[in-house]
This record gives structure tokens, C-alpha cells and sequence, in this order.
DNA sequence: ATAGGGTTAG
């Protein structure tokens, strides 16, 4: 950009520039300021005025520095350096080099302007040139270094300066422990912390913030104590930065009385960070009342507030709501949705399985112009990965630039819900080549696909790569080894165990009992689970259903009554159907969708017709049904079934994915499904949680399972 | 200087 000042000149005299973008920042009040003293322009520019008014002083910024060449302030040291260093930080940059360049006489505070100049536009060649060449050095030169680094994530450039400066001041400090705890540092930050203690120096407000922080992420309870009692001891003030800092930490340690009495005590005085850490608080561990609550009284609601609502909803099983709420916020017009907006909408719609619905977002990403990093790559992966869609998803994958483990992870994942297993070992192989190492996810994603597809061998042996397997992957390893019916060689494995088993690894187990028939087994996993998470209903179902299906009926019947008597109720199971960019959402027994009267009626003639198309071919299915029925007069009918019945109603069977929770624990959907499938002549494919089952013709994509 | 997002099993 050239820059003709004589010509800007002109314009700024004439006036045409002026009203409109600067917001409240009109022509005379700058000319007023400007001639009135050197201080006061400092002022414009470095007291803490909001962004937007920032910005409009970066524009008329060129117009600024017209007007002190015209009222002859050119040549007064102390305004040209505010000129260089207003230039530096808001552009255009240009003219910060050009003004540096013609100036004959730099002095120190020129040299380091410059200097955080080049750091803020990312230059750090012009940085390091310019700090070799200058004749004298202060702390604050050696601070901007420091602080330029930890910009570009070189915290061992950084620490480097850091430990080569002659004297520290508090802001060095400062600099180099919000460069540890900015980049996921947070031991670093700490320690650091400690030798700043140790080295006498006092800390100061940012100083506390920035370490209180650090410990928030790094969830040490122990390490955060002393430093909150040294502050009470010293008697430390603390403003609302610090305030806010702390409620974040308690907050982050489940603390959420305490957090809320800091929002409570800080009165008026709260800015709207402080809003948001405690709405993002209480929306993280699922109260999402009392953060819908604090959000709808928020005096100035911004797009975080927004998106730790959303990111509530979405993370804690309330897809719909998150959706919802994002319709609301776009329409409201009054905010932009960016990154961290889409990523949890997507992923809402990856859990519903709402194709269409994240159609609709992911033409959005383009409307608002949004730029995706690699995380909003990774949700759109695991969105179309969950709709049944994993050809796009591959698609986006190879189409991406960089890839994280996440990238990997999310479509090895859906490799394995899709029974890909072959497709996921490869993936690892390939990650592993591009220099990402696996994590546990990783194994964890691998493995399943393995089970999924049946691939025992190839199962184990990755299984056997894994340096410090986790109880995740044990529970992998039964399901595999359950799953292809060599049951006795996943109880030596439980045996083998070095950790104490969780509920995972024997849920594994009882469902390979079910798959297998293996009685003996059900009965030891089932008693696990009973001990381990008394309240999980659906063990108890299991447990009936191995009974019932060796027609061990008085057992079966005994469990339930068990059931019964613990007052144990099977969850609030759901299933979604999206049709016509609507999502149809039913429970166990629903009549308050639009279309019941039809579903119910449909649903009969089906269930009269299997029985003339002789349902009962397997004895034990007949019998099973019989069971069957009495319960469903008791709880009502299936969501799934319900959902399935709305699908053929519609006629979209077969084109769009059903999410449908617990067909595991499901009685008899699965052959019920199967019938249907005979029946309707079409293929049916349905999500259960994290795995399609794709029915066509009386068969089941996943032969493992009934 | 403080606040917000994505991945796993049954």
C-alpha cells in the first residue's frame, strides 16, 4: 500500500472520510484532541476503549497522523513515537517501516514500538534484525521479544531471551508465564511461577491471572491452595480479572458454589467474561437450567455466551435444544456465529443423524464466511461419518491440508461404525507414516472396527502394539474376543487384567453371553454390573433376555421382578427420524407426534401380517414375542418402532438414517426390523448410538448380533 | 490478563 500523505491530507481537510467509520470518534473531537496535548492523543490510543472503537482509531488512524503533520507536531518525539506505535499495532504497517525508515534520530522506545510492530504483523525476521542492530537495549525491548515468540508458539526462543535478559520486571515475567499457560503449558507456567516466588519477585494482578488460569487447566488442587493462601496472607487485592480467574478455577475443580458466590459478590461489577465462565460452568456439567437461567439475564450477551449455551446443550444429549438455540441466535441477526458455533452444531447434527439439517448448517459455514480450521474439518468428518455418510467424510478428510489426531480418530471411528475394520487398521498405518502418533482414541476406534467386522487376528495383534493398554482397550479386547465367541479366552484376559475391570469390560462380556448364549458368563458379567452400576436397568434387561432366549423362562421372569422391586426403569430411550428438514423425535409409547393415529395403525397391520407370514419360525423368537407384548402393555411401544412406522408412512425408508438408542438392550427390534424389511421390500438402515445396521431382505448388515 | 468448540466402547 503506498500512502501519499499530502493527498490524505486533503481528504481529511475536506472532511469526506470522517463521520462514518469512526463510531463515535467525529472529525472535530480528534482535531480537538490531537491539538490539545501530547498526552491526550496517548490516551486515545492506549487506554482500554472497546474493540470496535479500536478498530475505527486504526482507520482513521492515517487521518490522525495528517492532522499532527498539519498542526506542526511532526518533529515532538513523544507524539511521533505514539504515531509508530498506533501504526505498529493497527496498521497499516506500512507506514510504521516508512516513518522508522526516514527518521533520523531513533531513540530506544522507536526501536522497541518498531519491534512489537513486526511481532504483532507476525515478522519475526524483521524482529530479530532490528533487535541485533539497535545500540541500546531495555527491559521492555527484551519483554516484546519474549512476548513475540510466545505469539508464534516458540516457547523455547522465548525462554531463551527470557533467560539471557539482564533484569526482569514484573511484566517479563508476566510474558513468559502467559506464554506457557496460552499454549497448553500449564506445568511450565507453574513452575515458573515458583521460581518467580523464590526469586522475590512481587506478583502482581496479571500475574495471578495468568497463574490461576494455568492451574484451572491443569487441575492440581493441591498447587492452586497454597497460592490462594499466600494471597489471603499477603493480603493481595484482588480486581475482577483475578475474580474472574478464580471462579474459573473453582468452577474447572466442580467447585460450583464457590464459583457462584464470586459471581455473587462481584455485584454490578461483573464484565461479561465473568458471566460467561459461569454460564460455561454451569452448561458444562449438564445444569443447564441454571445456565439458561444467568444467559437470559446477562446484560450484554455475546457470541461466547452464545456458543457455551449451545456447546451445553450439544454435550450433554440435548442435540435438538442446541439446534434450536442456534436457529434463535441466528435469527435474532445480531450476532455472527463463527468456528466454535458451527463445530457444536455440526456435531449436534452428527449425533441426530440430521442430514439435511447439517446440509443446511455446513451451507452456512460459507454464508456467515466463516474459515474453518482443522476442528471444523473434524466435526464435518464426524457429522457426515454419523449420518451414514462416511464417502464425504473420507472425501473431506483427503481434502484437508492438515490433519490432527482428532482428524484421524473421528473417521477411524466411523470406519468402525460402519464395520470398515480393514479401512481403520489402514488409516492407523497411514497415520503412523505422516508422523501422528495413535492415542488411546485411536486403539480404542481400531479395535471396535476390528469386532465390528470380525477381524480376530488382525484385532489382536493391534492390541498387542499398544504400549500401556487402558481398561478402554481391555473392554475392546473382550468385546472382540466376545464377539467372535471365544468367550473363555476374554475371561482369561479379565483374569490377566493389571487394573480392577470397569463396567465397560463386563458389559462386553454380557453381550458376547447374549450374542453366544453363554449363560454361565452372563451370569458372572451381570453380577459384575449389578455391583458396579446398580441403576443401569439395561444389564438387568440383558441378563432376562439370555435367560429367556434358552427358554429359561422362571429365571427371565425372576429378573424382571427384581427389576420391579429396585424400582428399575429402562432410560428415556429415544429415536429420531428426519424427514423434510424436521426432525421426528419419539419415546417409548409417544402419542404426541402429529402423525399417531396413523403410526399405531400401521404398526398393527404390520405386527397381524408377520404373524400370517409366520413371525414364529425360530421357537424361541415366538416365545419371545409372547413376552414381548405383555411388556410393551405395560411401557408402550418402542421409539423405534414408532419411528420406522413414521419412515414407511412418509415412504423415506431407506434414503434417510434412523438414530435409535439401545437396540442392544432392545428385546426384539432387531427381528422385528428384519420382518419389516421382508415386508416392505426395502432396505432399512438404522443408527443404534454408534453402529449401522443396514436391513434388506429378512438379513442384518451386522451378522454378530441376534 | 479472565470466558466458548471436535473424537471412543456397550
Amino acid at each position: 500500500m503506498h500512502i501519499s500523505f499530502t493527498a490524505l491530507s486533503t481528504t481529511i481537510t475536506t472532511g469526506s472520510r470522517w463521520s462514518s467509520p469512526t463510531a463515535g470518534f467525529s472529525m472535530p473531537h480528534c482535531v480537538t484532541l490531537v491539538s490539545f496535548s501530547a498526552q491526550l492523543l496517548t490516551q486515545i490510543f492506549m487506554c482500554s476503549w472497546p474493540c470496535s472503537v479500536i478498530k475505527a482509531a486504526g482507520e482513521a488512524c492515517i487521518a490522525f497522523h495528517a492532522h499532527v503533520l498539519k498542526l506542526g507536531h511532526a518533529n515532538d518525539p513523544y507524539i511521533r513515537n505514539v504515531m509508530l506505535d498506533t501504526y505498529g499495532k493497527h496498521g497499516p504497517s506500512e507506514v510504521a517501516w516508512k516513518l522508522f525508515d526516514e527518521m533520523t534520530d531513533k531513540k530506544l522506545p522507536d526501536w522497541n514500538s518498531v519491534i512489537s510492530g513486526c511481532w504483532k504483523w507476525g515478522n519475526e525476521a524483521e524482529a530479530c534484525r532490528l533487535f541485533n542492530l539497535m545500540p541500546e537495549r531495555n527491559v521492555i525491548t527484551w519483554t516484546a521479544m519474549i512476548t513475540g515468540y510466545a505469539k508464534l508458539k516458540d516457547l523455547v526462543s522465548a525462554r531463551r531471551y527470557f533467560d539471557e535478559m539482564p533484569a526482569k520486571s514484573v511484566e517479563s515475567w508476566n510474558a513468559m508465564l502467559s506464554g506457557y499457560a496460552q499454549n497448553d503449558f500449564a506445568e511450565e507456567a507453574l513452575n515458573l511461577f515458583g521460581d518467580m516466588v523464590r526469586a522475590g519477585v512481587q506478583p502482581n494482578e496479571t500475574t495471578l491471572v495468568t497463574v490461576l488460569s494455568a492451574c484451572s487447566s491443569c487441575g492440581d488442587p493441591s498447587l492452586s491452595d497454597s497460592i490462594l493462601k499466600t494471597m489471603k496472607r499477603n493480603g493481595f487485592k484482588m480486581n475482577c480479572f483475578v475474580k474472574t480467574a478464580l471462579l474459573n478455577l473453582y468452577a474447572k475443580q466442580g467447585n460450583l458454589e464457590g464459583a457462584r458466590r464470586i459471581f455473587d459478590e462481584l455485584g454490578v461489577y461483573k464484565s461479561s467474561v465473568t458471566w460467561n465462565a459461569m454460564i460455561s460452568a454451569y452448561a458444562r456439567v449438564g445444569q443447564l437450567d441454571s445456565a439458561r437461567e444467568l444467559f437470559s439475564i446477562m446484560p450484554d450477551r455475546d457470541v461466547i455466551s452464545w456458543n457455551s449455551m449451545i456447546a451445553g446443550y450439544a454435550q450433554n444429549g440435548h442435540s435438538t435444544v442446541a439446534i434450536e438455540l442456534f436457529k434463535e441466535m441466528i435469527s435474532t441477526k445480531q450476532f455472527q456465529p463463527d468456528e466454535v458455533t458451527m463445530v457444536s452444531v455440526i456435531s449436534a447434527c452428527g449425533h441426530l443423524g440430521a442430514l439435511e439439517l447439517g446440509n443446511w448448517v455446513t451451507n452456512l459455514i460459507s454464508n456467515y464466511e466463516i474459515e474453518l480450521t482443522v476442528s471444523g474439518y473434524n466435526s464435518l468428518i464426524f457429522m457426515y461419518s454419523k449420518c451414514g455418510n462416511i464417502k464425504e467424510a473420507q472425501r473431506i478428510f483427503y481434502e484437508m491440508e492438515i490433519r490432527d489426531v482428532v482428524s484421524y480418530n473421528t473417521l477411524i471411528s466411523g470406519f468402525a461404525a460402519h464395520g470398515q475394520g480393514k479401512d481403520a487398521i489402514e488409516l492407523m498405518t497411514t497415520m503412523k507414516e505422516e508422523g501422528i502418533l495413535p492415542d488411546r482414541i485411536t486403539y480404542i476406534g481400531v479395535l471396535t472396527a476390528c469386532s465390528h467386522e470380525g477381524l480376530l487376528e488382525e484385532g489382536r495383534k493391534v492390541f498387542e502394539s499398544i504400549r500401556n493398554p487402558s481398561v478402554d482397550h481391555f473392554a475392546c479386547m473382550v468385546d472382540l474376543l466376545g464377539r467372535v465367541g471365544q468367550l473363555d479366552e476374554a475371561m482369561i484376559l479379565i483374569d490377566n487384567m493389571a487394573m480392577e475391570p470397569h463396567s465397560g469390560v463386563y458389559g462386553s462380556l454380557l453381550n458376547a453371553s447374549r450374542i453366544h448364549k453363554r449363560i454361565e458368563f452372563g451370569q458372572l458379567a451381570a453380577n459384575k454390573l449389578f455391583e458396579l452400576e446398580p441403576q443401569n436397568s439395561g444389564n438387568y434387561v440383558l441378563l432376562s433376555n439370555i435367560y429367556a432366549s434358552t427358554g429359561r423362562w422362571k429365571d427371565a421372569a425372576n429378573i424382571r421382578q427384581m427389576m420391579r422391586r429396585e424400582r428399575l426403569r429402562k432410560g428415556t430411550g429415544w429415536s429420531c427420524v428426519e424427514y423434510k428438514d424436521e426432525l421426528h423425535k419419539f419415546v417409548v409409547g409417544d402419542r404426541m407426534h402429529a402423525r399417531s393415529h396413523d403410526i399405531y395403525r400401521l404398526l398393527t397391520e404390520l405386527l397381524s401380517k408377520m404373524r400370517t407370514q409366520g413371525y414364529s419360525a425360530d421357537k424361541s423368537c415366538a416365545l419371545r414375542d409372547v413376552e414381548e407384548e405383555e411388556k410393551e402393555e405395560m411401557v408402550g411401544i418402542h421409539s423405534e418402532k414408532l419411528a420406522i412406522c413414521f419412515s414407511l408412512l412418509v415412504g423415506e425408508v431407506g434414503s434417510v438414517i434412523r438414530v435409535v438408542k439401545n437396540l442392544r438392550v432392545c428385546w426384539d427390534c432387531h427381528t422385528w426390523i428384519k420382518m419389516v424389511s421382508v415386508m416392505v421390500g426395502r432396505e432399512i438402515i438404522v443408527r443404534d448410538n454408534n453402529r449401522f445396521h443396514c436391513f434388506n431382505n429378512g438379513l442384518c448388515s451386522c451378522k454378530d448380533h441376534w
